[in-house]
DNA sequence: GTATGTGAACCACTTCACAGCA
DNA sequence: TGCTGTGAAGTGGTTCACATAC
């Protein structure tokens, strides 16, 4: 059954769940498509074919247990386990990275964090103390990381991610300006604002 | 010719712009598909596809003129001119968006920072001094804004939509973790990291 | 000879609509 | 009765393949 899954679909799962959780936190026990669908701008059909991929998680005349599908969503997408990520990248984007409290949360840890600049090497960021990109290797030897993510220029960001690559982890999170390259084993997304904005753009330039 | 375009098109020329303005960096003057499509890990038929909604900007047998392309795909996109944007939310991750190089060499400029904090309105970060959001209606109204970033937490963050909507904004940079919404004639895009990562980890959950 | 531009074919995702179950 | 789960239909996007132009 698992492999044949659009990879929208398992990008929409994170935004069910998502929502999920704030129910839960409201308290809420049951929630049908109809109403989730409405909170998230997506059809009560698409909702429930997502799901069935997965299983029959709803009961039928009522809707769906909310602590039960969170549950459900968080054990298909592998999130009742901690991930540890190293990070690439103290500049300031890299230290508001750090400081971000949205990752821990979700057991998303930060176990590392490199940079080039001697002047940064060696001070603590966030109770992070910052190494060199060249020990990268014999720290990522001695303690695993599955997820990289990538705060450096440009310029310097795909040798950043071929090193990584190397090094072990098996997913990356770009913040650097490129259309990164990476094996198809190691799965790769790219975060930038200005495309975001550029494309808006487009939508909105003809108005007033 | 407009508006049968699919908005996944719109969000590839910015990525095709950002590839060329790289190629005209290192002084090529012509590029091809295949090549622009191997830089960019997208099909030679997809970028000749997408182009050719618009114009016929290339020429058989040779490929496509560097900086003619990226003029064209610029004025497409509505990048010829500047961008007005206001911040919402001056927290770390705010300070890291006023502090962004990455945003003026584009054409996108922040003119205005607000925050609800007593403690930050009034100070100085990055050259622009915070105001108070209650003042954001006031302040929009003598510069108008083109673009709203929020940069609040979760539970904050529809409501400053809301009102950055009825201030006249016509696109929204959403930074929370929401799922926004927004009346159809205001776009909207989310960046949330930790959807990224929710959704690698269902493909790297089983490895090793 | 070489690479574009583009209908046509193909494929993937979304939505429909209803049978089936609570 | 109400809402899920799901084949079938519909829609939208991608890729093919070749006529066309340089």
């Amino acid at each position: 059954m698992a492999l044949e899954i659009p990879e929208v679909v398992i990008d929409r799962l994170p935004v069910y769940g998502r929502a999920l959780a704030l129910l839960q936190r409201q308290g809420r026990e049951v929630v049908n498509s109809q109403e989730l669908g409405e909170r998230l701008g997506v059809t009560p059909a698409q909702i429930r074919k997502d799901l069935s991929y997965f299983g029959r998680f709803g009961k039928q005349g009522r809707g769906y247990n909310v602590a039960r599908l969170l549950e459900e969503l968080n054990q298909i997408l592998g999130l009742t386990r901690e991930w540890a990520m190293v990070l690439v990248g103290v500049g300031q984007l890299g230290r508001a990275i750090i400081g971000y409290d949205g990752f821990a949360p979700q057991g998303f840890r930060i176990i590392a964090a490199f940079d080039d600049d001697p002047n940064t090497v060696g001070t603590l960021v966030n109770g992070q103390t910052i190494r060199s990109v060249s020990t990268l290797r014999e720290t990522l030897e001695q303690n695993k990381a599955d997820i990289g993510i990538v705060a450096v220029p440009g310029a310097s960001a795909q040798r950043v991610i071929d090193n990584l690559v190397d090094c072990g982890v098996k997913a990356i999170l770009n913040y650097a300006p490129i259309a990164a390259q990476a094996p198809s084993h190691v799965r790769i997304k790219d975060i930038d604002p200005v495309l975001a904005l550029q494309s808006m753009t487009f939508y909105i330039k003809g108005e007033d």
